[in-house]
DNA sequence: CTTTTGGGTCAGCCTTGTTGACATAGTTAG
DNA sequence: CTAACTATGTCAACAAGGCTGACCCAAAAG
């Protein structure tokens, strides 16, 4: 380890490599999400009403408090998005039967169509990268990505390897 | 919901893939700016100067107009942040030597400093998911993040392997 | 019956993006 | 030299999507 300088410095490449994972990251996202956006505002709605339509799509019957924890925002956040999409007649609620409280929620079928929409753009941008990539690049980017999110969102991914995830674990059920 | 349950539906399984990727780059990119967020806050500063600091650090004595291609929104935006940025002495601007027009931006020590501080949570997320993934899904990750950048920024990391990227191909310079 | 919980709502604030119009200094082409 | 283009800055207005704080109701839990 003496040869410094020369591109051969071990602790400049690991300051460089961590730097290009930190602007992957930075670009990668805004890339992903521009398509979406564009989309969107044609529709008059923003990213977050994406968000929710994504994540109630993946999660039929979800209650609010569960899609809170999943988002991570306030009630009056999701309240604003959440209302005009039940308004404009892309989402259903269903009071709770086991808890009349909740207000489980679901797509409609226009809910349903919008989601496809919105997503195959990004859907369609993984499956590039991915079969450009390989297996083997896919099996590291997602160690790698795990590594990065934080433990409650890490459980997401953890069992849900083959099951398709659907509902592995989660879902505060009453 | 009427059967392939069984895992072997290779269809199934790809759709299941590509969301998988999808929300890890959703969870990755919110949990990846959480902690610079509230060092940010204290500072009374938001995501819009770091990324600033970020970059100007990476590449100094950058000009306006190279950081608004690098950041790809509008000058206005930018002139908001960067002028608070110069103004509480983070940033210091030169007029270009061959171009007079040209604000070069550099940090100060103050701004170096700083941005250590702010990056340094983002390195070491990043360190830890590295070491804990390994060299090889480093490299597949890397892979599978390039392949969804778009094009201008892919170009970034593309002959930057190991000249450290400082400036490699970019600048505009006249 | 009282407390806790799930959910909703109003009101106001902040950051960070946008568009459009305009100004000014410096560079370059004719 | 003049005209045109370029780099940068600035004012004004707007929108999305976060936030806090206060308060409400209905249903569940004790």
């Amino acid at each position: 380890m003496s040869e410094a300088k020369t591109s051969a410095n071990p602790l400049f490449l690991r300051e460089e490599e961590l730097r290009q994972g930190i602007e992957l990251l930075f670009f990668a996202y805004r890339d992903f999400t521009s398509e979406a956006d564009a989309m969107l505002a044609k529709h008059k709605f923003g990213r977050a009403h994406h968000r929710v339509i994504y994540f109630v799509g993946r999660h039929p019957r979800i209650s609010v408090s569960d899609l809170l924890d999943i988002l991570a925002i306030t009630k009056q956040s999701l309240s604003r998005v959440l209302s005009q999409l039940v308004t404009d007649g892309f989402i259903i609620q269903h009071r709770g039967p086991r808890d009349g409280r909740q207000r489980l929620l679901e797509l409609t079928e226009k809910g349903v169509e919008m989601e496809r929409q919105l997503t195959e753009a990004q859907r369609r941008r993984f499956a590039r990268a991915y079969r450009e990539a390989g297996a083997e690049a896919v099996e590291g980017f997602r160690k790698v990505m795990l590594g990065i999110v934080d433990d409650p969102a890490r459980e997401r991914f953890a069992q849900s390897r083959r099951d398709g995830g659907r509902d592995g674990g989660r879902e505060r059920d009453q």
